[in-house]
DNA sequence: AAGATCTGAGTAAACGCTCTCTAGGAGGGC
DNA sequence: GCCCTCCTAGAGAGCGTTTACTCAGATCTT
């Protein structure tokens, strides 16, 4: 395991023949350069494999062509389908991605902060993070945009998904088929789009619907676990967070032997991909995640670019009907 | 959004009246240095809310204290559990991990070296990668660890699980339940993982199985499309690559009317979250994501220390019947 | 045709940190 | 009491790039 030296750009200069300023020039793709000494340069890159070092160009330029992502947990595929959108964006325009799963909160402004020394931007999904440490990102000027987190104390560009009106409508599905008493599964206290989901949920008094609201998560498990709880209240239908938890939810009711939907309707939100295939497969609300994450990486660019662009309108998604609802239980509908 | 100057080691050591020196040592930890100052520094360190600027860092010492981790496929959840695992450990020693995808093969050992400039070690999770690009990697000393991939060629580091004694006792299982006519949904072709699954598949032969191999994927779209072909060969039980196939073939058999496991039994491999919520809950192998993630992390450690662990034994996998799997149709069993 | 302007390449100064080397004070041996 | 060793803190040389600046030669102006 002989420690070769690493080939610097002063080596390539040496082989081309030229300085390395013009080797920077170069392979920065400024366009004053003789092209004949530009083939030389080239040639001589490749001849050697130069790998610039990019923490030789993030200090001397002050950029690192690297955006950080901060998310609460990797497992969820809702956010796979934001940041690899985001991913293509970052690609085309030369950025770097670099993922952190983060989930004890209080620590989060910290990691931020630390991943920050690498990054010349962040995203954060983060539902939980606290608003005085985005307030604190935004106060030093870090460019920084928030995804589906509505912060109105908080002067940052932010994309997010409406999520009221798709729940109010799936709300006004659920109501339709006659159901009233219902259990909304919460995800995160704290989160933004819980707080949205709910406040649709409640809503929906006005259709008729009587929704209590039972602590749980956005996690398969936590659908799992708060479904006995939820069940005490006597539900026709569960909506739950998220498609995992409502998931989980299923899982769980079929353990009990209640069918869905003909015992008890299920709804979920997001539609991840197995929303799909699950069985029953979900009744669900399909999230634009891609447009999501496209619209956060512009905002970011724009951002890092120093520009600030005009907040952009929530993004709508559509109520989507599958198989995990059915009339109320006990209705005559 | 004034751009504050940022606050560099050498204001730390004006304020606190020491050398930059000093505070460079006081950071690392070092012992040789007076508590009493040492104590100044830290003061100031907090008062300028100094943070060190990790570029400049890397550049300095030639150690980024961060590994890249490329992976296939970000959504496939089987990696979370890996590299969450990982993740624990590279904390625990000061490391940052930095995830990227990377799908197209071909382009992979330039994004890795690409990484390379950013980080000190790899970690390949990807099974499409060329095994040149491996070998170079390999040639040039970068600290790398093969993760579930097994190449007799190259001389690098690796931690797999074992694929092939829990395959063909899961395939025992299939034929003590009468069934013969049986499917393997593959996985990527050149996978390591995939091999080792149809060569215990194969085995089973001597069990009485006589398996067909039709082409698939590690998703759950893929699972779901190749479902067609394989029932064109007439088997009782499908084999699929991992989970996420067989949740996909599940869901098309349901669609075509076909109840799992009494038309047709269906397995898995891996167990992700969703297998055992899954409905049927899936007779898959559980594999040992935390262990191996774990393992990949002290392995990799030890290749950034310039040291060469023992390559570890494969880790064992365990089979877990559940409900996805019963007697073959028209078994007397 | 001589001075002004422009082009494009080279020189060298950062960038923020680490780490070797040096200096000087404290402590110890004789 | 003097010299030598030990120890700690500071000085400063990089680390590999980028990016003003500088400067020579070419192209224009009149």
């Amino acid at each position: 395991m002989k420690e070769r030296r690493r080939v610097t750009i002063r080596d390539v200069a040496d082989a081309a023949g030229v300085s390395v300023a013009t080797v920077s020039r170069v392979m920065s793709g400024s366009l004053k350069v003789n092209p004949e000494m530009a083939e030389r340069v080239r040639r001589a890159t490749e001849e050697l494999e130069y790998r610039p070092n990019g923490a030789a160009q993030g200090l001397a330029s002050g950029m690192h062509r690297s955006v950080g992502v901060v998310l609460p947990d990797l497992s969820n595929p809702y956010f796979h389908g934001i940041i690899k959108a985001t991913n293509v964006g970052a690609a085309r325009d030369g950025y770097r991605m670099l993922v952190t799963e983060w989930q004890e909160p209080g620590e989060e402004l910290g990691v931020c902060l630390d991943v920050l020394s690498r990054v010349d931007g962040l995203l954060v999904l983060s539902a939980r993070m606290e608003t005085d440490g985005l307030r604190d990102l935004a106060a030093r000027g870090v460019p920084t945009v928030l995804v589906n987190r509505v912060e109105l104390g908080v002067d940052l560009p932010m994309v997010a998904v409406d999520n009221f009106s798709p729940m109010l409508e799936l709300c006004q599905h659920l109501a339709s088929l006659g159901h009233r008493r219902v259990v909304y599964l919460a995800g995160s206290p704290g989160a933004w789009q819980n707080r949205e989901r709910w406040k649709a949920v409640q809503q929906a008094r006005i259709l008729g619907l009587d929704p209590v609201m039972v602590a749980s998560d956005a996690t398969i498990e936590a659908g799992y676990e708060a479904t006995d709880e939820a069940l005490g209240h006597d539900p026709t239908a569960l909506i739950a967070f998220n498609d995992l938890a409502a998931l989980g939810a299923v899982a769980r009711l079929r353990e009990l032997g209640l069918k869905t939907p003909e015992d008890i309707s299920v709804t979920g939100f997001d539609d991840v991909a197995l929303a799909r295939y699950a069985d029953p497969a979900l009744t669900t609300i399909v999230s634009p995640k891609a447009a999501l994450g496209e619209q956060a990486w512009v905002m970011l660019e724009a951002s890092l670019r120093g520009e600030r662009l005009e907040q952009p309108p929530l993004l709508s998604a559509t109520f989507v009907q599958r198989a995990s609802t059915g009339p109320a239980k006990g209705s005559r509908t």
